[in-house]
DNA sequence: CTGACTGCAAATAGTTTGCATGACG
DNA sequence: CGTCATGCAAACTATTTGCAGTCAG
């Protein structure tokens, strides 16, 4: 990822939130790993390392690192409540491996032209929108082999 | 909409399904509606005019629709289980109304050049894609007057 | 030091399942 | 008539809240 702990501690104090361990621990977890991470799936995660740490945590902490822009949700794919890091810059799109769950981002989206057709037909001002592909990497690509049963969990 | 009740009933039949008061009733909620719905709502509406259905019919009805493809979800806007009724055309989007949730449909989303471009760029498959728009309609673009506390339910 | 943060347990919300009864075709 | 569908209650899962102890700044 693109953030330093140092300018992440910044962000957080500056809005009057304290960087804890915890919040590191989550934060970590959450930047490692490279496919979307549902509350469940950060948990496990935050377990190995730090056992005493409680799912109400990472709730909280996801709900805080949202609302900071840190992270984002992805939803293609079935799970809406999945959270992944989201780089520095600010607008940007998913495409998420339908396989192994690793997510690409993109942020050339050129939907102006459509977006003002749009505006144009329904007469909606239109504020925004939600952009993902699914498709299957590169890897997952390849691996046409047997059922791949590796590759699912942790690139790590 | 475009479905006629025949029309649903042969496809429900067709796949083994039972064309049930309940079932007509669950789809005439979400078929008369332009907002998205989620299940309570659906739940709420079908109660007034048959308050003997459970919620539990709607869930399982609205499984069953979503897997014959008569409904389908929004994602934009909050919660990611709401359903609307989809055209029997295939291939669609959404804009929904952020105020009034509102939703209309679009086909002609141009997404295969940038569908090409990430392909190169990423080496990803694609399969598919996610897209709706987030905006004001008409009718809650003029409402700029007080804060509108009516036209946020039923515009039946 | 002190307010913000954490973990726990318990409360809620949302969704699914088991089963006996009822209705479509 | 047999099978699938329904409603109820109960089981689960996911998420939120209240509270007392703990810790970062």
């Amino acid at each position: 990822m693109d953030f330093t702990e140092k300018k992440i501690a910044s962000i957080l104090r500056r809005r009057g939130y304290k960087f804890t361990s915890q919040r590191r621990a989550v934060l970590s977890a959450i930047a490692q790993s490279h496919e979307h991470l549902t509350p469940a799936a950060i948990y496990e995660k935050v377990q190995r390392e730090h056992p005493s740490i409680g799912l109400v945590t990472i709730y909280r902490t996801i709900e805080m690192l949202e609302e900071l822009g840190l992270i984002c949700e992805v939803h293609v794919g079935g799970n809406c409540r999945s959270y992944l890091m989201r780089r520095p810059s600010e607008h940007h799109h998913h495409i998420v491996c339908s396989d192994c769950g690793a997510v690409v981002d993109f942020a050339d989206c050129d939907l102006n032209e459509l977006e003002q057709k749009l505006s144009q037909a329904t007469g909606f001002e239109i504020e925004g929108h939600l952009l993902e592909f699914l498709g299957r990497c590169q890897n997952c690509k390849k691996s046409t082999r047997l059922i791949s049963d590796r590759s699912k969990n942790e690139p790590a």
